[in-house]
DNA sequence: TTCAGGTACTACGCGAAACGATACAGCGAA
DNA sequence: TTCGCTGTATCGTTTCGCGTAGTACCTGAA
């Protein structure tokens, strides 16, 4: 992998991609932006319609009729069900792991 | 980079490891076994020892006088202070995620 | 009208690195 | 002895992140 604008990566494309999908279908740019926004992560199109062709040949989400030159996509039932199951486990880490350094300082 | 078990990767093994550091001092196979607990997820020894590897290179972490065969590996500030970090922005994310998962529901 | 800039996607290729497989060595128990 | 666990290390494949460049359309300013 290259990581991330980062030296540790702490989230993947595709999970970006899902977490913006749950606000609502979107196309591509659209994630873009999103993710821009909510997370201040930029990701180039290059990453992004290669995680979106993955993303897509899983299962976890679905193009939608396009208007335009857009392609709108959403998530489907699995694609919930991971992102869920992901962020829960993500929350859970991070927690325990911010226990463990507060607890760490000598 | 191949995927993290899992189709949709949410943590890489950089930061499972730092993680693992945080509660103190360990090497590597004590960090394998606490990261299968601690998040469920077991890496295998090529991915650690290279992530261990590229951690040290990084100055994330530091490798401490070795009893036995065993190379027990610490946090530098530095990594703690990277760890920190992106704790905090995962966690956000996290809960931003799942919040917008909750609201998406018809 | 021309041109700059934003929108939207496609194609390509490099290089990093995840991960499985494999090997090896020491140790204690059966 | 043989087995299994501990512990570290290396190799090779393949995935995939990401930068770059190109196409095309639209809008508004000069």
């Amino acid at each position: 992998m290259a990581r991330n604008n980062t030296e540790v990566a702490w989230a993947d494309p595709a999970l970006l991609i899902l977490t913006s999908l749950a606000g609502g279908p979107k196309h591509g740019y659209a994630i873009i932006q999103d993710t821009e926004e909510q997370a201040g992560i930029t990701l180039g199109p290059g990453t992004l319609y290669g995680a979106l062709a993955r993303l897509e040949e899983r299962g976890h989400i679905r193009a939608l009729p396009g208007e335009d030159r857009r392609r709108p996509y959403e998530l489907t039932a699995s694609g919930s069900a991971v992102l869920a199951q992901r962020l829960k486990a993500m929350r859970n880490l991070a927690s325990q792991g911010l226990a463990r350094l507060r607890t760490a300082q000598p």
